[in-house]
DNA sequence: GCACAGAGAAC
DNA sequence: GTTCTC
DNA sequence: GTGC
């Protein structure tokens, strides 16, 4: 029978990382050479290599999202094609075709930026991350309002089963086609028969409330709760709802909250009073990532109830960090995922490295592999991170790809 | 044919 | 080491 | 999927 599935290439080392980001434009892809030529987009105009400092490579920055502002029209003039690729985007994750997904993404984001309504395939093809066949696609979807394909999808029991399990939290493409591969098809079977992790256990049970999406002023309502409870804990604490909050959003998909300390060294022993104070209150009913032995906890993620009736769970996520990281980290848990792969990618290319807890510069790599760490480039403020990438500072609200 | 970010935690 | 998530 |  047909398979929808995407199995791995069986040999080792399978890079990845997942499935969507990209977008608008630039970006391409990689290689030896530094990009110089390539089509490109409108906005390209040569002559903008990063200003950055010394010895890193110079790559020309105009064409990476994290270097523009994720600003677009008020009102997407290509809502009905990017309605449709989002489907797309959903059924080969839930496939585990990632990369797939990945480019759909990509020209998902140069659809939402353009200006006009896109009506013929070379329009289409034009745009940055359109290839054929995209440009295929989107002329479908133009003339006729249909996408054979994607109607391929919603008659496959396969792929609407695996869309359904891989919304479990916890579960991902493997584990939702190994349930599949079983026999399963609906949440009442994960329950009573699957072998599931407590994270897919908790996944399973507040199904619905976890897919759901609350208005941002309940996300400050939760981020009033952590900051008190870690004022109370550690006076003088900075405490800062950041994600989808930080960036606008009207809703938030959970609550990311950043928490370090100016004085540089209380942060530590932090996180496990800070849960213990939230949980003697009852308002995280359920812990998904959580290190017991504590002291070198990184991350929390869990689920909280703010109190009163008619309250949904609300995924929280807390991340305590050292002062000397805080801007890194600020980048990173602001995000977008986005931004913050296509900022990463711009660093690699640039010879350096950024993650949540540093910028690095002279960073030795063969091939994909790190063969040296290099050095730490001080970075005091979010604005310091980026304009030593040679990308202009832009407010989260403009990070939003 | 290669690269598409980089890391923490659960199992 | 793989899977999933941020 | 795209881009090189
Ligand atoms: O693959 C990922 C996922 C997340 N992040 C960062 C950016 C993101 O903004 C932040 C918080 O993650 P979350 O999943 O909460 O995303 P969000 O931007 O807050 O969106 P949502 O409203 O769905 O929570 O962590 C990454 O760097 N890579
Ligand atoms: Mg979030």
């Amino acid at each position: 029978m047909w398979n929808a599935f995407k199995s791995k290439p069986k040999a080792e080392e399978s890079e990845d990382g997942d499935s969507d980001y990209a977008a608008s434009d630039g970006e391409v892809s990689d290689s030896s050479a530094s990009h110089a030529a390539s089509a490109e987009l409108p906005t390209t105009s040569s002559a903008d290599t990063t200003p950055n400092t010394s010895p890193e490579k110079k790559v020309p920055i105009s064409k990476w999202i994290c270097a523009q502002s994720s600003k677009a029209p008020k009102s997407n003039a290509n809502e009905h094609i990017t309605a449709k690729l989002e489907e797309m985007v959903k059924n080969y994750e839930s496939t585990n075709d990632k990369w797939r997904a990945f480019g759909y993404q990509k020209a998902i984001g140069a659809l939402r930026k353009c200006p006009h309504e896109i009506r013929s395939w070379e329009e289409a093809r034009a745009l940055q991350g359109v290839g054929a066949k995209l440009a295929d696609k989107i002329w479908e979807i133009a003339q006729s309002g249909e996408l054979r394909k994607l109607t391929e999808f919603q008659s496959s029991e396969q792929v609407q089963v695996l869309k359904l399990f891989t919304d479990v939290w916890g579960a991902g493409p493997t584990t939702a086609n190994a349930w599949f591969q079983q026999g399963f098809r609906t949440l009442e079977d994960l329950k009573t028969k699957a072998n599931l992790t407590h994270q897919q256990k908790v996944g399973v049970r507040l199904y619905e409330d976890l897919l759901d999406r609350m208005p941002r002023e309940e996300a400050a309502e939760i981020e009033a709760v952590v900051k008190e409870t870690a004022e109370s804990v550690q006076p003088g604490v900075i405490a800062y709802a950041c994600g989808s909050y930080r960036r606008g959003k009207k809703d938030c998909g959970d609550v990311d909250i950043i928490l370090t300390h100016p004085d540089g060294h209380s942060h530590k022993g932090l996180f496990g009073k800070v849960i213990q104070h939230l949980k003697d209150k009852g308002f995280l009913t359920d812990d998904l990532v959580s290190v017991e032995d504590n002291e070198n906890q990184k991350k929390y993620l869990g689920v909280c109830k703010l109190p009163g009736p008619n309250r949904k769970h609300r995924r929280l996520d807390i991340i305590v960090v050292p002062y000397e990281e805080y801007a890194c980290a600020l980048v990173y848990f602001t995000g977008s995922a986005h931004f913050n792969r296509s900022l990463r990618h711009l660093c690699k290319k640039m010879g350096m490295s950024l993650n949540e807890h540093a910028l690095r510069k002279g960073v030795v790599r063969k091939g994909q592999e790190k063969i040296f760490e290099g050095t730490i480039v001080p970075t005091p403020t979010e604005e310091s991170v980026m304009t030593a990438l040679g990308v202009p500072f832009r407010p989260p609200e403009e990070r939003d790809h």
